[in-house]
DNA sequence: TTTTTATTTTACAATTTTGTTAAACAAAAA
DNA sequence: TTTTTGTTTAACAAAATTGTAAAATAAAAA
């Protein structure tokens, strides 16, 4: 079964990616996607068959992607606090990288609904919870549901990255300033989430 | 110039405010804003002329109030802690009720430009940053850039909201039991932004 | 080489979405 | 009452977006 494979089936969701997810081009038509990919709009139908089944494809694998990056910070062998250095680090690069991934994930699930998403592995944060929890017994963090550790850790990684533009308004600050900021957010994090002594 | 104001237009505005805002419909068209308000579709371009210019208004609308109800939080006369709490009443109600709002608002600088937006107020902003500045020499707050504990505040308030269709599915947990998790948050931000002695 | 097969493109069709024009309607003014 | 004016609707037109069929192309297989 001799596929020539041109490379272009994953051109083309890359593309639809790099819109939706570094762009936020959340309406993007794949007459757009497809001249961003510098392909022929029909190539999308003869690999993808429709706009929807492209989209079901890029959720479903920024779900896995999401859900496999976070089990491997989670279950990595290290100390607790390493692993939310590690943790910060990753997705931090990756929310430079792709700030609207997210939105995009949560506006298909608004739109397309939550059939979509089976692929969450929930085994490694369960036990990460739980993991959080034994912290919090030893004392190094603030008690509290862990839940809302895990809530806080990404609020504050993510959500400066997603509103960037509003917020270099709102703030009246540069592109260049603004990324000096994020670049500080790391330790800044660690020091928020740690107890002090 | 009698107007007989039957009030269709604001039943538009506020009706294409709750599909995108409180439902998460971005990409809703003029025909399902038009069925969401029970007017027909030409109503829509009776009063706004276009699609464009009902998103345009839209957005301004929404800009405003949130530069206002900013400016009205921190302008308030009250002690800085007791600001920070009303802030955080005020814009966790304002979540609830409409978590996509700031989504809206940064997709659409993303896609119809950075334009729309001269209606910030950024002076009441600047000077609660020095506020905040004077609150860490006091030494009630951590030491950081002040733009860093606006962005933590605003993080920690909005991400968990906008989020939570991801979330719910990640952490496993109910619509009902995520909701009396948001009730913990003013207090847990709280005891996360303010140092504990 | 010819044949086969996967890929790309062209041309066209269908559907969806938006926008316009003119008529119908309803309430206040004359 | 009739007239006027603002509002709503119906019918139509235009544009944008998606989808399909078949032809052209190019690379591997025979």
């Amino acid at each position: 079964m001799p596929l020539k494979n041109t490379g272009t089936e994953s051109l083309i969701k890359e593309t639809a990616k790099r819109l939706f997810f570094a762009e936020g081009k959340l309406h993007a038509t794949t007459q757009e996607i497809a001249d961003a990919a510098g392909v022929n709009r029909t190539s999308l139908h003869y690999y993808f068959r429709s706009r929807d089944l492209l989209l079901e494809a890029v959720f479903k694998e920024a779900m896995q992607g999401l859900s496999l990056r976070l089990a491997e910070c989670m279950e990595a062998e290290k100390p607790f606090k390493e692993k939310i250095e590690n943790l910060i680090e990753v997705f931090l690069k990756d929310m430079i990288a792709f700030p609207y991934q997210e939105t995009f994930l949560v506006t298909e699930i608004n739109t397309l609904g939550k059939e979509l998403m089976g692929n969450i592995q929930s085994g490694p944060i369960q036990t990460f919870l739980k993991d959080v929890r034994t912290e919090m017994d030893k004392g190094t963090l603030e008690e509290m549901d862990p839940i809302h550790f895990l809530m806080n850790l990404f609020s504050l990684l993510s959500y400066p990255l997603i509103m960037a533009p509003l917020y270099r308004q709102l703030f009246q600050i540069s592109v260049e300033d603004f990324a000096i900021l994020i670049n500080q957010r790391k330790e800044m994090i660690l020091t928020m989430l740690f107890k002090k002594n």
